[in-house]
DNA sequence: CCGCATCCCTGAGGATACTG
DNA sequence: CAGTATCCTCAGGGATGCGG
């Protein structure tokens, strides 16, 4: 469909970084950071998300390498999920984000309300 | 028990997050710091841009406070987009991310190559 | 217990046309 | 020049049911 494309600033890394940092992983990769964790644990560890969005962000995380899916081939089936090492290098830079977010989280409340407020005397 | 701290993800930061890091901010702030713009030079800028979509950004952020748009009642309107301290802070933990991502792309592309060559073995 | 398949709905975002 | 308004598409993700 399409050619080559001019690339804007870096679309690997921003297509990389679209699927690590999606709506469910961070906390994912947080779980299972602490301790390797089957998929019915992942699920209570994070209740708000559904089967099928837990499936796909666990299958897009496996397929970037930064967990690692591990089939058990008991009674019935138990499957675990563990962090690998290349994800465990993920973990500084999110932190690092999260530090931001926690630290500028007022300032940015604030530039909100600011926004809010001002909605008027923008006449454009 | 190590006693390093955890990484909470609550709503507002995720929410917080999704609205900096999309698709378009990344290189809005990266273009923002280098120097002022004004509409149609992030247009030109970031080729790949609607003007819908990239209004809609600069709003977004706008209203987060990392940058401020300033209305010049010239002839026809100017209006200047411009980084701001807050936005400035962002730099850092984009950065430290954006490294990641350059270190680690080559794993990445071989976990990918992996994971589609287990998929045909697997049979799954 | 794990997770794939299906239907359905919402909303982000592209294309296009039109104003101040 | 800097948007707003309208239409349309399509992927994301919730709900439910089935299969290994």
């Amino acid at each position: 469909m399409d050619t080559d494309e001019e690339l804007v600033i870096d679309a690997p890394h921003r297509e990389l970084l679209d699927q690590i940092l999606d709506k469910w992983s961070l906390g994912i990769l947080n779980e299972l950071c602490e301790r390797p964790c089957r998929f019915n644990e992942l699920r209570r560890a994070i209740p708000q998300v559904t089967q099928k969005s837990l499936t796909a962000t666990l299958r897009r995380l496996e397929r970037n390498g930064v967990i690692e899916r591990k089939v058990v081939s008991t009674r019935p089936v138990a499957v675990m999920y563990l962090i690998t090492p290349l994800g465990k290098t993920l973990r500084h830079p999110v932190d690092v984000l999260l530090a931001w977010a926690s630290q500028n989280m007022p300032a940015v409340e604030r530039a909100r309300r600011d926004f809010e407020a001002r909605g008027e005397t923008d006449g454009l």
